[in-house]
DNA sequence: AACGTATATCGTAAATATACGATTAAAAAT
DNA sequence: ATTTTTAATCGTATATTTACGATATACGTT
């Protein structure tokens, strides 16, 4: 990316743009999924669960946080991770206001 | 990236996230809302009103294609961009049944 | 036929994303 | 006190994305 424009759209685009950025890779729909499933889980157990290396689970999960899909709580050596269910409903109503506006029906 | 792991995941997965992918900037989420309002609209149309670069635009627009949300029909030296509903429908689904999983509420 | 208009594509630069192994840090277990 | 376990971060390689100007293409207009 040469400079980034970004700065020159809406705060809801921005942010809804970002909230898809973070649904954007199979891995951490997944992660969405195994947290669904166990609701609370270790990082270790995510990690059994992808096909992926420890260091790039652990990204996508820096990533599902940074957006605030997720949290994390440190417990000794070991991190417990969960759905924020407000950040949730929050990114489910953006999605659903979009395609509110954008969908005929 | 180094090699992609994508092919690891189930179907469902690769394609909401590449739907997500397509959503992660927000040019591409303003370029959906001007379709909404102009209904068809010129490439040129929406250019104007964008603060990016035409061919910039039109790599954008070649992602929305790619993934299906819009499609363009060249008429002349023109190009008349328009929403597909039903690419549209599928998305809102494909979220809505993901959302529905991991929501709690 | 030459010119203008509209848009896609090419070439390119810079930023970001994805992936991995190695290392670090911090607490638990020995 | 040392070792083990767990997970984050660092370093790095490669791929992809974003952005732009320049060019190519294709049609309409003069």
């Amino acid at each position: 990316m040469a400079q980034s424009k970004v700065e020159m759209f809406s705060k809801d685009e921005i942010l809804l743009a970002d909230i898809a950025k973070a649904l954007s890779h199979p891995a951490r729909i997944k992660i969405l999924k195994i947290l669904t499933d166990k609701n609370v889980c270790m990082c270790g157990d995510i990690v059994d669960l992808m096909p992926l290396a420890q260091s790039t689970v652990s990204q996508h999960l820096k990533e599902l946080k940074r957006v605030g899909l997720i949290e994390g709580e440190i417990e000794g050596p070991k991190t417990c991770y969960c759905l924020s269910q407000k950040a949730l409903q929050t990114a489910r109503a953006d999605f659903s206001k979009l395609f509110s506006k954008i969908c005929k029906c």
